[in-house]
DNA sequence: AACAAACGAGAGCAGTGCTCTTGACTTTGG
DNA sequence: CCAAAGTCAAGAGCACTGCTCTCGTTTGTT
């Protein structure tokens, strides 16, 4: 499993034949159509013979592409968080470097609207783990963590140019343990926000999630609310000023 | 659906046959080896099959106890929402009556404890809808909405105490559309609370519970918080400043 | 041209939800 | 007290799923 092909500069530097194009454009049909299925059926009842059939091949010729069910989950899963992650960066790239509090709404709000339009894949990522289904870290931990480490930036970037309110009201102590965990973040993230703007960045992200799921997930009653963009925009503003963040 | 069965005194009042009971019992049974099947497999993997054979039954007997699997389904849903509603008034009823920071942080502890213990009741409730199964509105809605009812009856019995910031921090400006939904919710709830008090409510309740999904679905990376703990009660912390309940 | 890799089709196994029929049992009414 | 009515478990069967294996065929390379 090491890297060490030294042969591989000749035999992978050719053009791909027709047949590794042809693989290739079958694989991306085989993630189209389960994407479709997916936004349809839930991932739960996500079948490889409906995709097979939509793909107008016998169920069997599938594995040939894909090793198995799971296989294809982590596939959709992957394509999800990257389209997801696209969706955040435009969003927040269209904000003025310097606009923080922009930033942080043009990405909760490029989020809810990503989980609106893709309520399935949007389950399929925050929603309860699929039973019996473990997705490969290292395959999902990059694509996964994207948009966290894009709003981490936004509030460490903030902090750095000092328009996080370091002094957080009401003060809340921190205590060591979670201090630790803090500071271990802090290190592989290379931050420079102190432990309260990092506890607070974790309560406005699970706060973010914990908002649109509700939503998505039809937590409120089909009635309760009407207004759900002003409802959202509202916890956005409430969410900014927990977070610190100067506007 | 009136409660006016005036015949009933006669036709209803005779004790349960042996073989009335055998089927409560076996009712029950059904539900408990459900609830077992669904916190090892989860929930897309509920199998009526596996049930039967669990049960020491061949599978189409138990058509005779439970239409089908969504039934089953609805069963444990009202079961766990119950599970959680009894554990969340129990938590709260042991903290005195005049101390609603605490009445608030008990009530999330105790959701966040069950939410713990039982992973898969808690993602059935509150994770993605299983795809396909529409709870129905009239069995579910009372035992499921049980927790939020008791929140709200928190801070408004705070409010009414005095004990609730009328003044939250930062001032955000609540559209007329959102008012209307609050005015609504006000009504029918018969709270006194403000509508800023309302929407603070709203957002500590979907941050409550997506701190506790994020934590239970796996959302956080496998190593990136030891102190659970110490991160929720500083949430709670937080949480607790956002609402305005003064401790 | 010969060969090996890749491929699609098909059969088959074990599992699922669900329906229907059959025969046995229990309860109840005449 | 006995037969009719109601209830039950069992089994067969249908359509679906994931997945494996084999068998020819096609494709690309040597």
């Amino acid at each position: 499993m090491t890297t060490a092909e030294p042969a591989a500069a000749k035999t992978k530097a050719k053009p791909p034949t027709p047949r590794e194009r042809a693989r290739t454009q079958t694989i991306a049909d085989i993630i189209r159509l389960g994407r479709e299925h997916l936004a349809v059926h839930g991932a739960a009842a996500l079948s490889l013979r409906a995709v097979a059939r939509d793909l107008g091949v016998v169920s069997s010729a599938v594995y040939r592409y894909v090793e198995n069910r799971d296989e294809l989950l982590t596939l959709l899963l992957i394509d999800a968080y990257n389209e997801l992650g696209d969706a955040v960066d435009a969003a927040v790239d269209a904000v003025p470097a310097g606009d923080f509090p922009g930033q942080f709404r043009a990405l909760s709000k490029a989020v809810r609207a990503w989980a609106v339009r893709e309520p399935s894949s949007y389950a399929l990522l925050f929603g309860s783990p699929v039973p019996g289904y473990q997705a490969p870290g290292e395959r999902t931990t990059v694509p996964g963590t994207r948009v966290i480490v894009r709003l981490v930036g936004i509030f460490d970037a903030a902090y750095r140019a000092g328009a996080l309110s370091a002094e957080v009201t009401p003060a809340v102590v921190i205590p060591p343990t979670l201090a630790e965990d803090l500071a271990a973040i802090r290190a592989e993230m290379n931050l420079a926000a102190p432990d309260a703007s990092l506890a607070r960045g974790v309560l406005v992200w699970t706060s973010v999630f914990g908002a649109i799921s509700f939503e998505v997930f039809g937590q409120y009653g089909p009635e309760t609310f009407t207004a759900r963009d002003d409802l959202f925009e509202h916890q956005l503003g409430v969410l900014q000023g927990v977070a610190g963040l100067q506007g």
